[in-house]
Formats: structure tokens, C-alpha cells, sequence
DNA sequence: GTCTATAAACGGATAGAC
DNA sequence: GTCTATCCGTTTATAGAC
């Protein structure tokens, strides 16, 4: 377990690096334990040997990559409601809150974040494992507080509207994540900042914040 | 070929809509062939008689999918201008007519909307063929198009924040489509109109077009 | 056009030597 | 812990009868 002087990671995370990224690459159904192994340079059975199965693999990629950010989570946002003691928080930092603490990423583990985050996409649209099991039991408090406040921010709206434009917003940022620019936009026409989180989150502030506080939308010809 | 009096469609027909819905439903990788001639009823080698291969199914179900579209996608937008002369179109119009054209349905064939949509939302998330060949030839007159629109109708926005916010706006779309709603927002909340896409996009438009609307985005603590 | 039978390769998982 | 060899089911694709 203890290896000190050696260059390369222990078999063990070579296979979870590899995994991550093919994972991230390919998505599940389409990558093959044996592209895994292949990539890690180690013996396919090492696969089963560590993780038990193929879905133990991807179960323990997506542990790693969540790490212990559960409590953190909402972490940010208590701090936040302190401050403002009582009063609702302005929509703009309540959207950065929700990003950072969604998306930033401050890890000590040798996880990219790039990686991370095409991960964490991923899991929004591919059906398979490795998601169904935390997801909602992680995420569910979260967003629960997070509506709360931004309901407070936004008095005009009803939850029904809160809730759309949140899904809205987590849509946006799932896309930015893992979306494949099917239509080329960013190669196109060459943005510049298309790969620097911070240059996106930039762009994508304003106009989150825009649409949160737009007026409510009129359920049918109104 | 000719088959009037028969009840259900050819063979040929029946595989096809049996691997819309399973490549839909599960993603390519995730499905095989013999799923998809197990649900229509048909031995496995008519899969390669009709279609040649799995991929060559897969590239025409988009096929048949996008259907004759290419040329009716601007076709909208060329008669908002006409009418506009010269004028800029407002944003909500444009928002309307870029949601309209994209994703509105009105086909002859046997296709279903929320099938299609889920389709061309996979397409944008999912690595695999069917989707690279086509989409940005397809596409790029229109999105183009639409860029100058949206332009012309935002002076106070530079090319890059307009190409930026249309792709928050894509994403947004393609998430509402296909996304798998992790966090369960819809469930949770029982949002009652998520189902209908009229009822979506008319919470959808409030939020995109105040979004487009925004002051320019600072590109750094500005 | 339709079907059965089979080919040839690949999938995940395991047994057992080291 | 690591590795080789193998099992066995499934995969896509094809050959050839009807």
C-alpha cells in the first residue's frame, strides 16, 4: 500500500484515472474493461480483483470524484444566510454560491477538475450506474435551500417558477460541462474563453441572473 | 414495396421505429441489435440487409428523423425579415422563432414529437454516430443566421457575448429535451406542466429572453 | 424480401499459478 | 497483489436456403 519512491500511482488508481477518463470520454456502455486495463497498462483482471465489476469501477469513479463534498455543499450558502441575517440574499450572489458550490472545485486528490466536471455532466444525461445511487440523496438538500433562497430573492415569483428557471439554470451549466457544442458555436466562431471555467462563468452569469429575475412567465396566452 | 391492405408497416419500417425508440430509451452503445429486431418482431439479419450495419441504422433513424427540415429551418426567420424590412426583430420574436423551427413538429411521417426531441437532445450529449456527419452542415446556415438576428436586435452585446448566450440557450433547450433531471426537480417539486412542451417553453421564454437582454457580460472584474 | 444457422470477434468475469 | 489463461455469454455481421 505504501509506495513512496515509485514514479507511477499504485495499479489500483492507474485503473480509476483511466477509467475517469475513458468513462468521461466514451461514456459507460461504450468503454470496454479491457480499453481500461489497456490504457492503465495493467491486466484485465485487476478490474475485478479492485472493484468488483465493471459497474463497481464506475461507482468508484464517481465516489473519488464527489470526494467528501457533501457537507460543503450547503456549507457556503449557511455562512451566506448568517451574514445576511434574516434579509434575502441578492439573485447574483446566490447564483455564484450555486456554481461555486456546485462546480468549484478546491480537491487534494489528483482529479482534474476539467475531468471532474465532464463527469459530473455526464451524469445528467447517460443512463447507467454510478448515478442513480447519490445523486438525489446529495443534491436533494441542497437544492431544497437553495430554492428557499431564492424564492426570498425573488418575491414575484412562484415556486412552480423557481423551480423551472433553477432547472433552467442547471441545464445551462450541465450543457457547458458535457454538452458536445453540436453546433459548433465555440469552434466556429472561436471564443476565445471556451476553455477557462472562469471566463464561462463570466458570460454565463449574467444572463443566469437576468432570467431568474425576469418577470413570471405566463402560463398560457395571459 | 406496395403493402395497402397490410395492418402493420413493412419490415423495414418496423425496425426503424423500434431502434428510434431503443436508441433513444438507452443510447447506442446500450443497445443491440438483436434488442431492437427482438421488439419489432424480425429475425437479426434484416438489420443488414435494410441498413447495412448498426451504425448505418443509427445514421437513418437521424435521417429520417431530421426529415426534410434543412431548408424550412430558416425559412421562418427569411419571413420575419421580410416582414421587419430591415428593422431589427424584437428578442422574444426571435427567441419564438429559433425555438419554433428547432424543435417545433409538424411531420408527416409516423414519428413522434417527444421521440424526436429526445433524439436530437441525445445528439447533443451523447458520443456516437449519426449525429457528427450531418449536424453542422444542417445546421450552420441557420445558427448563423440567427446570430446576425439576434445582433442586430442586441447592439449593446458583442458577437462573442451573442454566440455565448445562444449557446446557454441550446443548452437550456437540450437539457429540457433529453436531460435525465438527476436532481429530480420535476419529481420532487411535481412541476405540474413538465410534460408539456408548450408549457415548458412558455416558462422557458421569460427566462432566455431577459437572459439575452443582460448587460454585456464583464470578462473580469471589471 | 425473409429467414435460419453460423461465423468471428468481443464482452465481463474467474480460476489458479506466482 | 499481480498476472496468464480461460470460460462463457453476447455482440455484430454474413452465408446460404427459401
Amino acid at each position: 500500500m505504501v509506495r513512496p519512491d515509485s514514479q507511477l500511482p499504485d495499479t489500483k488508481t492507474r485503473i480509476l484515472d483511466a477509467a475517469e477518463r475513458l468513462f468521461m470520454e466514451n461514456g459507460y456502455a461504450a468503454t470496454s474493461v479491457r480499453m481500461i486495463t489497456g490504457a492503465a497498462g495493467v491486466p484485465v483482471a485487476l478490474v475485478n480483483y479492485h472493484y468488483g465489476s465493471k459497474q463497481g469501477l464506475m461507482e468508484a469513479v464517481y465516489a473519488r470524484a464527489l470526494g467528501n463534498r457533501g457537507g460543503s455543499r450547503v456549507g457556503y450558502l449557511d455562512r451566506l444566510e448568517a451574514v445576511a441575517g434574516g434579509k434575502p440574499i441578492a439573485v447574483d450572489v446566490l447564483v455564484d454560491a450555486f456554481l461555486s458550490s456546485a462546480l468549484r472545485l478546491t480537491r487534494k486528490d489528483n482529479i482534474s477538475g476539467e475531468v471532474f466536471k465532464q463527469l459530473i455532466g455526464r451524469a445528467f444525461y447517460e443512463p447507467g450506474p454510478g448515478t442513480e445511487a447519490f445523486f438525489p440523496l446529495e443534491y436533494r438538500e441542497a437544492v431544497d435551500r437553495y430554492r428557499q433562497a431564492f424564492m426570498r430573492a425573488l418575491p414575484h415569483l412562484t415556486q412552480d417558477d423557481v423551480v423551472w428557471r433553477m432547472y433552467f439554470f442547471v441545464g445551462i451549466v450541465a450543457y457547458a460541462m458535457a454538452g458536445k457544442d453540436v453546433m459548433r458555436m465555440t469552434e466556429n466562431y472561436s471564443l476565445a474563453d471556451a476553455g477557462d471555467p472562469e471566463a464561462v462563468m463570466a458570460r454565463l452569469r449574467p444572463f443566469v441572473v437576468a432570467g431568474f429575475q425576469a418577470p413570471a412567465g405566463m402560463p398560457r396566452g395571459t
